[in-house]
DNA sequence: ATATCATATGAATACTTGTTCATATATTAT
DNA sequence: ATAATATATGAACAAGTATTCATATGATAT
């Protein structure tokens, strides 16, 4: 049995169902969870990286190897490395001037496959 | 033993490791598959989407209710109700003048929680 | 028909972000 | 030391995007 509607005011927003939204509300993630999370995914929402990831997940390469496998500058590479260093999804380690990018960690494949099942339905 | 270095250029690129490039080039993704991937998650990468997303899979709820709930215009909520219909990620059922949304597949719980997995470490 | 309400949407704006360009750093070779 | 090479990085620019504002659409109620 449907319960009636009980529109109310808000915060200045009309809520038609306070009971769902003060439920979802009291089991709502926190922000700072929200903001991690969004900052995790906006990493693989791009090609570049996606395709380093995907490189890197077959074999360790240099930045020169990975610009000429991208065709793109060595500085449009590099910035990225920089993104992916950060948000520690790739390691490094370095070989007198070359300096050799790998996978940090199996999890970040779990992470891609994931995701291709996704696109491929 | 290590192979000693054979730099190459190609398409205006220095290539160290030639094999390596060429082996990994051989492996590479489609680059349809590569941007279909990068939509997909790019979709998560917003901390807004992630909390309608969170919020839904949880139960389906109208757009005021989600205005109310995250604080935000009707309007706001309503543009990013759009793009996470165009990429299929949540459904709709009209009753009269309020439209319930919902998720349109477990598969997309399973993608948040596998963040929340890499987040929470 | 008219008013009201829930939702959608186009345009404008503010903000973010990926790449380029120029240059800096660090390591090796001469 | 000097030159050459691999990589890193700051600034500028172009392209993309999230929100706001104003308004449109579509449904219900009067």
């Amino acid at each position: 049995m449907k319960k009636e509607k009980n529109n109310i005011e808000f915060c200045g927003q009309t809520i038609i169902h306070d009971d769902v939204v003060r439920d979802v509300n009291e089991r709502m993630l926190f922000d700072e969870t929200v903001m991690a999370l969004a900052e995790f995914f906006k990493v693989f929402g791009d090609p570049t990286r996606l395709k380093i990831l995907y490189a890197l997940s077959i074999s360790e390469m240099c930045v020169c190897d990975l610009a000429a496998l991208l065709s793109m500058s060595q500085s449009a590479i590099s910035h990225q490395l920089k993104v992916l260093r950060q948000t520690r999804l790739i390691k490094y380690r370095k070989d007198g001037k070359v300096v050799y990018y790998s996978l940090d960690d199996d999890h970040i494949r779990h992470v891609f496959e994931q995701g291709l099942a996704h696109v491929n339905e």
